[in-house]
DNA sequence: TTGTAAGCGTTATCAG
DNA sequence: CTGATAACGCTTACAA
């Protein structure tokens, strides 16, 4: 139980020469064999204290920092990480929080099995992504990537395990998400069968064209992000179902999921004559952008507009009608299925979503 | 730009041998050398275009993953990844709001050098971490650990780069953080140049024992962390400059930094004889929760009571007064002091904060 | 207990 | 442009 500063005093004499540190376990096997040395860090049982006792001392005295943990996962043939790719910039996901509320999950799960969540940066714009490639881990987990986008290619070719969450759905290959449509139907049924007729839509992450505005049928087929677009189709048929024409729904896209964005949504989709009455948006923080634009006009929530999020994670305070997600859940399992022995048969498991009816939704007034 | 569908089409002839992917740049190397191969993937404007052409229909027969990463890795001396330690539970640090703002800095950092993050969980129980001796990186950002934690020998002991942020300050290594005895003490100031005199404060993160309840000041002196030692301080010192006792000032500590521990805490707090006109607190969470307990006692903020936050994490919203923390900036500095050509001169770096004033801190009335 | 030797899969060097 | 050879630093049968 050394502290580090005593260690960092113990070696000070030789704090001249930072670059004379020894890193090779060779250079320790002095009058002792290369193996022995390297029992004596990994496997301190199978020789006597004493012989141990020595070794480490000479180590300490030659700087040796232990054995080198690349050339031992080279030879275990184990990384002791696994790795996490998103669509977005790192930046932009953990200022997410369902993206957050997911790594929780799957952190969770990375920590009971003892091994590492790298996370792996995917250049946004043109430049190649060599993350991929090079990434040293024993797994996958993809999450949320737009449909062809080449990072998912580059995963493969790897040939490991590997889940995607969410999106896009590889059919053969494990898959863990929600029922998307369903989920959205839910989230569309709701204010319906509140009575409300007239409907706006206020959605992000459909496309990656940073496309802030309306957006007709057309590009709303079009997403690329499979999980969105099967949550719109969910919304589309809740709405005829129910006899509602969706062309006549508003439809405006935001390229942020930030309130900021939410809020520009929500004006352009109350300034519509007629007002709409209330308003479907796939992310929570979308929604409290609404909520802020309802306030903004002096707009009483629910009398006067009813407004549901998506994925309760940032919706309880706000009072916000919401679908929740089991995000944690779904991290924590996808963690699972790649660090409990690899992924046997590959299956497409959805979690359940439920509605969370709370007090930004009421009947028309 | 071959799609993974293609691509697993294209190699599924040879699926049902699952096991006989070729692994070593050998095997590829029939009638060309293992260099050949090598500069193939790793340098194509080594050789014609044609011959790589035919190097890679081989390597797709034989399934060929390309490179080993690892080996890659241990030839290169480079591992392509930050090592990120953190005190807590992966799942804990994720809901934290100051400690995501400081990983999106951090992994901003990564993203521009192009490596990867790798979150290190530290099994918070007895069993020895093999996560720190185990990681490939190429240097280490540790944040917020206790004193004497071990693994910041152990870290210490990889002798790579290493970054403290925020606490323990080891000197003649580089840290990042600010001053916090400069910090709590604007806190801290700010109230009694409002003029109050009757103070309470809330802490979290002073020990690690799990204690939740007053706190004497032998526990507040021998707080295990650092910073949150420091911050307190300045709290003291702030009071004592303004001629206030701090014996009297009670003081309550928590042990998890959420929203229901800091309501717990204000109503502890709000329960004393005389009550306490305002409160200090060093997360704005705690702060948040503080606010709940005032308005379960009907009191109004800032008329009947005044809270300060720390951090400006989660402030804004609810109008919180609090310290603001350059996070972001924080952790992005830590970032390129590890990635830009590692750390020459140990530094200790100390970023600014500053005192925000919303709507929850008022004169006393 | 300890030592020997054969890999793990790559890339750099340096000759052709 | 290509090919042999030597590292990179470690682990682990197997033999002593």
């Amino acid at each position: 139980m050394r502290h580090h500063i005593v260690r960092h005093a113990g070696s000070s004499r030789s704090a001249v020469h930072l670059s004379e540190y020894a890193s090779r376990i060779r250079t320790l096997a002095r009058d002792v064999s290369r193996a022995t040395v390297s029992y004596a860090f990994s496997r301190p049982d199978q020789l006597s204290d004493a012989l141990r006792q020595r070794i480490m001392e000479v180590a300490d005295e030659l700087g040796y920092a232990g054995p080198n943990p690349t050339a031992r996962s080279l030879r275990l043939g184990r990384a002791g990480a696994l790795g996490l790719i998103f669509s977005e910039t790192l930046a932009y996901a953990f200022a997410d929080p369902y993206a957050v509320g997911f790594f929780q999950g799957l952190a969770t799960a990375a920590e009971d099995a003892g091994v590492g969540l790298l996370i792996l940066p995917l250049p946004h714009g043109d430049r190649r992504s060599e993350t991929v490639r090079d990434a040293v881990v024993d797994a996958f987990c993809v999450m949320s990537l737009p449909d062809g986008h080449p990072a998912l290619a580059e995963v493969f070719a790897r040939r490991l395990p590997v889940v995607v969450v969410d999106e896009p759905y590889v059919p053969g290959h494990p898959f863990v998400g929600i029922d998307e449509p369903a989920a959205g139907a839910a989230a569309a049924r709701h204010l319906l069968e509140l009575g409300h007729r007239r409907l706006g839509v206020a959605m992000v992450g459909l496309h990656e064209d940073g496309h802030t505005g309306w957006s007709d049928r057309a590009r709303q087929e079009s997403a690329t992000f499979e999980a969105m677009r099967a949550r719109r189709g969910g919304y589309q048929r809740a709405c005829e179902e129910a006899g509602l024409d969706w062309a006549g729904v508003p439809f405006y896209e935001v390229a942020r999921n930030s309130r900021e964005a939410g809020r520009k949504a929500g004006h352009a989709l109350l300034g519509r004559e007629p007002r709409p009455t209330a308003i479907l948006t796939n992310t929570d923080v979308l929604a409290l952008g609404v909520l802020d634009a309802a306030a903004d006009l002096g707009l009483a929530v629910p009398a006067d507009l009813s407004v549901v999020g998506f994925s309760d994670s940032a919706a309880e305070e706000a009072g916000l009608t919401t679908v929740r997600q089991a995000k944690q859940e779904i991290g924590e399992k996808a963690g699972r299925l790649l660090l409990s022995g690899g992924v046997a048969k590959p299956e497409r498991l959805l979690f359940p979503h439920e509605l969370i009816v709370r007090s930004s939704t009421a009947p028309p007034s």
